[in-house]
DNA sequence: CTGAAAGCGCTTACAG
DNA sequence: CTGAAAGCGCTTACAG
């Protein structure tokens, strides 16, 4: 029996006609639907294959409206995307299809939007990525807790809110026992836009490791960048011509790229002349030449991670949880004066999507 | 008069409250909502005071239940992400604030599901990028078209579906008449995944350009590629030992990538002893060495472009669009022949974000 | 210019 | 194990 509803214009196939083709009620059908135990066996299965005859799919915004939540989440991004961020989306919505949810993307002016957005029932909770301009951050993500909205950071802790981030400390703290090892003495910290915590943490961790190998984090330069290409380029070609490190290690890679751009410019040879290390591990670093040496985000893990935070809050109706630290790898390749073959990369030609 | 919305638990503002407020009905407050021209202007007024002192938004499921739609566009991407699906969603998202509209983004298992979200009423309409799977899409899209479900494609036009694609014959025709110019004559197109319509119409385009500058076009060499790094780098190390062209063309960025690590491996220089040319621009184009000569997509421009069009079809009720085709600006580096300091590119490093 | 009422498609006590 | 009815928060003829 094909009811065709493929064919029908106008209307869609509602719990109704389920219910009349059976020739029970709505209740019962959306007790089947929603999997209740107490329902007869046989019903059960006749209305499953109702369902099926009919192409039945139930309405979200019904459902929704009598109580179901929207089983949505907002996946707020920056406007500036970098192409990590797709893992992390890949990440995100693995574990959301398996739970049944949706991803709501936003990256423009999601600041004034997220409370409204939320109370238009449009999602149940967000997962949040970038805090570049703290204040307004912290201004919202407070009114969201006040209101009791779920939410889950990725990166960036601010204060006590649940999130997601990586060990930038002790990714810092690994470059710099690298550079020590390498017997680099006078070293350059490129950090991203100020007040940004992951910066600041691997700048943390930066200064750590030089101590614990005996030297003094005073004399580590710090210049001020903003995470792009260009202001890596530029930060290091005020200060070359005059100072000339051993080292300089980027709070991510476009900076360290930027800041060979400029060495290059210089007529100076990575890593002969200056070493760079960055972090992130982003596509290019292991095609440009020489290949970055860099510290590895788990951004899929990452990802995944968040998403579970938030669906167990969700679940749980419980709006806040804890922060969760993932590990990061430290990837040694040519840009800090080890040895190193581009056929290296080769190998891992494979993982083309994972960073991307 | 505040009333205090934030601090209430357990139920949210409704348009029963406005009009309890203002002693209207819901209807009234619900034309003043809809602004329609009908309602007397001091109860605009009064209305609006209300809604903004009560803190009110509109409840959407409410709002799509009773005829208004979910106001969501679904953007389906392919699983492997690249990076410049970044700029194409930046555009779409410009569009869909402007509309009122927001994303539902999708990267997995999208072509069993797409039916679905909308019958369950998650979407209004959908923007498809990535057309792998022909035969599947195929299919999908036939369903949808069948059943008047709104839809634009970006890329990769399938028959009559609107789509926003670029002049890829274009863009292919260009390279080939510059690879002429520089009296390349024996050369190699690096293909995408087999029935990828862009990359045989960048291939065509290829063929039209040489054979335009007098060249057999038969002479190319066309080997298969699946637009990861890692099939440019097979494709190309399988032929080069024993055929040694004078440049490449490949149908996207990575394969060109791909293509000179694999150069590089076996000992022979680019551009001097082999030249290649990639399409997309993307990111890390400027910065390998060579610098990457390639035909520029207009990602931004794709998003707008394709989410104007969704929205006029939504707005129109009618289900078809027609093709809009972009121009592909052809970008000139190193990895071509001709000369190039990196400098050029620090002068763009500023659209770091465009293309990224 | 405004209101009472029906309806959108579900879920969920409540009663049996 | 099942159904009748109320309710979720809107919009929209219809009537005035």
């Amino acid at each position: 029996m094909v009811y065709n509803s493929g064919e029908m214009k106008n209307r869609n196939v509602t719990i109704e006609d389920v219910a009349r083709v059976c020739g029970l009620s709505r209740a019962t059908v959306s007790r089947v639907i929603n999997g209740e135990a107490n329902v007869k066996p046989l019903t059960v299965e006749k209305v499953n294959q109702a369902i099926s005859e009919l192409g039945y799919h139930p309405n979200i915004h019904a459902q929704a409206l009598s109580g179901g939540g929207a089983r949505t989440v907002g996946i707020m991004l920056p406007k500036t995307w970098r192409s990590y961020y797709s893992s992390l989306l890949s990440g995100i919505e693995e574990i959301a299809a398996k739970e049944g949810y949706y991803a709501l993307v936003m990256t423009r002016d999601y600041l004034n939007s997220s409370e409204r957005i939320f109370e238009e029932g449009r999602v149940d909770g967000f997962i949040f990525r970038n805090m570049d301009r703290v204040k307004e951050h912290e201004k919202l993500l407070s009114k969201l807790q006040k209101k009791n909205i779920p939410f889950v950071l990725i990166g960036n802790p601010l204060r006590d809110y649940p999130a997601i981030t990586i060990d930038n400390v002790g990714g810092g703290r690994t470059v710099a026992q690298h550079f020590a090892e390498h017997g680099y003495k006078k070293v350059i910290f490129l950090s991203g836009p100020k007040d940004n915590i992951d910066s600041n943490d691997r700048y943390f961790g930066f200064r750590i490791g030089f101590e614990e190998r005996g030297m003094d984090p005073e004399g580590i330069l710090r210049l001020q960048g903003d995470y792009s290409t260009k202001s890596g380029f530029n930060a290091v070609s005020e200060v070359v011509p005059l100072y000339r490190p051993d080292a300089i290690f980027a709070a991510n890679d476009r900076m360290a790229l930027g800041a060979m751009l400029c060495l290059h410019k210089s007529g100076l040879r990575v890593p002969e002349d200056i070493a760079v290390a960055g972090f992130d591990d982003s596509y290019f670093a292991k095609y440009v030449t020489p290949a970055l040496t860099t510290v590895r985000q788990p951004f899929r893990e990452m990802g995944t991670t968040a998403m579970k935070e938030l669906c167990s809050m969700l679940g749980s109706g419980s709006p806040r949880g804890g922060k969760i630290i993932l590990p990061a790898e430290f990837v040694v390749r040519a840009s800090c004066g080890c040895p190193y073959s581009h056929d290296e990369s080769l190998d891992v030609l494979d993982s083309d999507e994972n960073n991307e």
